[in-house]
DNA sequence: TTATATAGGATAAAAAAGATCCTTTTAATT
DNA sequence: AATTAAAAGGATCTTTTTTATCCTATATAA
């Protein structure tokens, strides 16, 4: 697995929105000029987020994306793998057809493990965490809100 | 990180190896053939691992490769890295320049930890563990040998 | 009903990965 | 010393994946 720069952008996107007032559309333009995302590509990667559920997309004037899954119950697993189809670190662990030797090969279990454990941190990390780290992080920002 | 087809072919490689008598040479065409990896294309492969000083390469009729490190003291992730380079999850984390925001992206840091993780697992997995552990998945072979 | 903002299909451009061609080098064998 | 097998290494090509954009259609607020 590596995160494509589509998975990151989707990341971005929804920390971003993860900071704003729950339940309010979030404009794409502001996302994308907020977070450095080209506009259009952001499109299409909105679509793969609300596809999976993460958020729904509002056309129109005022239009943009709105969160359905809390922040707290949203992982960094969820979003990256909402893009980039479920995370596999070699080919044999996710399709064992693949590969001839999967069956008898010792190598298969390793990566399996280490597919689980990666999973099991990124879906450790929701997105409120992320925020309070962050804004633990940047010791510039007002703390007050 | 994603295993790539390379990486893969190396570990296979290397896998081979470690079932022969320790010291000897092993030839790339048998190695190749039995292991279904491109002729050629092993041979850029073991570039890197020589390079690496996983092995050493000896040309010439009966030339081939011959580990220099004891299956013992190989892991997987020595294998995978270097072939792959130092695995890494996202851009990021290896080169933090690259990402504008590193420094005050909590994401940063859940990157980092399931990098850590990865290479943690991949590195427990020695050589001899996986030639052993398959040898016992295979209940067809000879027990003796 | 007009202007704004996103959807979504098609396609292009760039980058990475996989593979092979060909000439050169090395070393065992005769 | 000549021959030959086997691998090195540079160059190149193909394929796949990723990234990005163009353009027309659609939805909705004002």
């Amino acid at each position: 697995m590596r995160l494509t720069r589509a998975g990151d952008y989707a990341v971005r996107c929804v920390l971003y929105m993860s900071k704003q007032k729950e339940g309010i559309v979030v404009s794409r333009n502001e996302i994308a000029r907020t977070m450095d995302i080209p506009n259009q590509f952001l499109g299409k990667i909105a679509q793969q987020l609300a596809r999976s559920g993460i958020f729904e997309i509002v056309q129109g004037p005022k239009g943009g994306f709105r969160l359905l899954i809390s922040p707290a119950k949203l992982s960094l697993l969820d979003v990256v793998e909402a893009v980039t189809g479920e995370i596999f670190l070699n080919d044999c662990v996710l399709r064992p057809d693949s590969c001839a030797r999967s069956s008898k090969c010792a190598a298969h279990f390793v990566w399996q493990k280490a597919k689980n454990k990666l999973r099991e941190t990124l879906h450790e990390a929701t997105f409120t965490k992320l925020v309070k780290e962050e804004s633990c992080m940047t010791q510039s920002m007002t703390l007050g809100d």
